[in-house]
Order: C-alpha cells, then sequence, then structure tokens
DNA sequence: TCCTGCGGTCTACATCCGAGACTATATTCC
DNA sequence: GGAATATAGTCTCGGATGTAGACCGCAGGA
C-alpha cells in the first residue's frame, strides 16, 4: 500500500496551485514564523465570520453603526464594535465621526477594504455555486452516521 | 453633513459588485431564512479559521492525518479531527481508510474541493499582495491608540 | 413627561478551543 | 524480551472567546 501518493487526476490552473505552493507559512522553520505569515495574518481576518459578512455590507454603501447592525442581521453590539475595530485597525474600514450633537459615526470601505471586494466576490460566487452540492453532501454524509 | 451618502468614489468591477449586491441574506425578511442563505453557510465554513488552512495544505497532494497535522503545524488534533469532518460532511474533502494494521487514513481534496481552490488561491493572491498595508495601517492604528 | 434612537461599554453566562493524557496494535531498537 | 515510537483518534479540564442584554448620556418627538 503506497502512501503519500502524488493525488487523484486533477485538472487545476498551474498558476492557482503555484499561489498556494507559495504559501509556505506552515510548520517549516520555528514557530516564530507562524505569526508574521503574510496570508495566515489577513487570513485570520477573514475567517473572523463576521469580518467577511461586514465587509460585504458595506460593499453596498457606507453605513452607520445601528444600520449596520440591523443590515447584518444576528452580530452583536460587542462583536460588531470589536470586528469594526480590527478591520479599522487593518486599514479595510475608515470610521468617520460626524460632530453632529449626538454624534454620528459612519463607516465606510477604505481603497485597500475595496480591492478585498474581488476576491470576496470569487469566494462568494464559489459558495453559491457549490451551494447545492454542500447541501447535497451535507444529507449523504448524515444519512450516513446515525 | 448627508447621512448614508452613495459612497466614495472608487472603480470596482461592476459584475463584482453585482455578485455582492445579489447576497442578501441578511437581517431580510425573518430570521430563519438566514440559516439558510447559501453563501452564510458556506462563508461560516470558511471563516473555520482551520478549514482554509487545510483546504491548502491538501491542495499539494493527500495527507494522512498525523502527517497533516505536521503540516499545517500549530492546530491541535482536536481541532484537525473536527475541521475534517467538516469537510468531508460538506464533501470537500475525501477520507479513505487503508485495511493495515495501524490502519492509514488519507485525506485528500474531492473534485468539489478542488474546485474551491481557485476562488482561495484569488483571497490568498491578494492577502499576499496587501500584506504589507495591512502590516503598516496596524502599526499607524496601534502608535495613535495608546 | 415619557419614550425612542444613537454609539457604544459592561457584566453574566454559555460555548468553544488547546494541551495533554489515554486507547490499542505493530514495528523498531537495545 | 522489554521499552520506545508511531498510528488515528477520543476524552477531559481549564481558560479564552462569544452572546445576550442591561446600562449610559444626550437629543428630538409625542
Amino acid at each position: 500500500m503506497t502512501r503519500e501518493r502524488p493525488g487523484n487526476p486533477v485538472a487545476l490552473d498551474p498558476a492557482t496551485r503555484a499561489v498556494l505552493a507559495d504559501f509556505s507559512c506552515r510548520a517549516s522553520e520555528d514557530a516564530g514564523t507562524l505569526q508574521d505569515c503574510p496570508v495566515r495574518n489577513v487570513l485570520d481576518r477573514v475567517g473572523d465570520k463576521w469580518s467577511l459578512l461586514i465587509l460585504i455590507t458595506l460593499s453596498q454603501r457606507p453605513f452607520r453603526f445601528a444600520a449596520l447592525q440591523r443590515e447584518v442581521g444576528d452580530i452583536s453590539k460587542r462583536m460588531l464594535t470589536q470586528s469594526l475595530r480590527m478591520l479599522e485597525r487593518d486599514g479595510l474600514v475608515a470610521r468617520q465621526v460626524f460632530p453632529t450633537k449626538p454624534p454620528a459615526v459612519e463607516y465606510s470601505l477604505t481603497a485597500l477594504g475595496e480591492s478585498a471586494l474581488t476576491p470576496v466576490a470569487a469566494l462568494v460566487s464559489w459558495a453559491a455555486g457549490a451551494h447545492d452540492q454542500i447541501r447535497d453532501a451535507r444529507h449523504l454524509f448524515d444519512a450516513a452516521t446515525p
């Protein structure tokens, strides 16, 4: 029984594969470098569950805090605040305070934030297309494991 | 100062924007539909922190359990097991058991899993490019908030 | 006057996650 | 022969993390 075979036959764009192969911030070298890994750093933000949703919502237009919470739907104020701070820190979202009587705060995407929309849209697009297959796979899996 | 303005002037591919606009599974309608939202369902998997890393690792070649853990580097057995189960359930990863004396288990990407690599690679590519700006933004932000 | 909306913060409670111990079998080393 | 190691996980415990909801000060509307 051979182990770690070359893999199943697939046709994947070599350039795409190369991009992924380049991402070598794994167990290589010492653990310290894991923290500095560019992809990991950024992917941690994406893997925030809420960050992605916020980015997508803000892609339509700027929102004020309460409106943003209503639009996303099921996010707590706490997590909305926290996620927005992180996105602001990373320069993806801009926070602008208007000195009206009850101060109004508007959140919008920066140019960098906008640039993230392209790959995010690719992901969303794939998700929409794959959803049926995933749903079927889940039912199959759940039926097989009582 | 007008509120909820049309947005800052940006040049984003209209098709890209349309994809995101289409994703309207937010607070619209009742909360029940949130659970069935295709994008949310799939994005939850992406937002798993480890799922994405596992997918990227498996894009190189199939791995056995322990080898996969070593390759990813800082994932616990617990989360590796859990994430792999979810990915298997969603039909992105295939689990094959070889009945050797200590059973060998090999994990590999399915066709569906391979198809996810294209948008994931786009994301990784963007992350690599944006990393410098993000790092600078973080330093700026941290310096401004003592 | 009371109530609502604004942008948050704070506090309890619940859930999740990581580290490490533990299983059982087979091979390797001394 | 006996100890050590590797295999693929499972289990448990303590700490981190997330959620729901109360609360705050201020302003406008009924």
